[in-house]
DNA sequence: TAATTGACGGGAC
DNA sequence: GGTCCCGCCAATT
């Protein structure tokens, strides 16, 4: 584990239940502005049971970077927590951003 | 070693 | 609102 990652695991378990982020805030808020695609990249490698919630991180246009049969696996977590999410995976993310604490 | 790839972002138009 | 384009950084090819 190294300190990227624990920076950015810790930043990801502090959005608040029926909100979200962006890749590139969880970056910056965690320390390393420019690094967005490295979270990206993180949360593709998850540990299965993870508890974490990387279902409130989306991308900076307000939609689901997944597909498919993932893509709907992370909207089922969003619409459950309360947050509307079209069939495509897009949100309004003016109304559910989280501008951190 | 070089090119490509990806759960990305922002600016220009 | 949309599209195009370029910058970004590490892992993979």
């Amino acid at each position: 584990m190294d300190d990227f990652s624990a920076q950015i695991y810790t930043q990801v378990h502090q959005i608040p239940h029926g909100k979200v982020t962006t890749y590139g805030d969880i970056a910056k808020f965690a320390g390393f502005p420019g690094y967005a695609r490295q979270v990206g990249r993180l949360m593709a490698t998850l540990p299965e049971g993870s508890t974490l919630p990387w279902h409130r991180v989306v991308n900076a246009k307000g939609e689901i970077s997944l597909t498919g049969h993932d893509l709907q696996r992370q909207r089922r977590k969003l619409i459950d927590e309360g947050v509307e999410v079209s069939e495509a995976g897009r949100l309004k993310l003016k109304q559910y951003r989280w501008d951190g604490l």
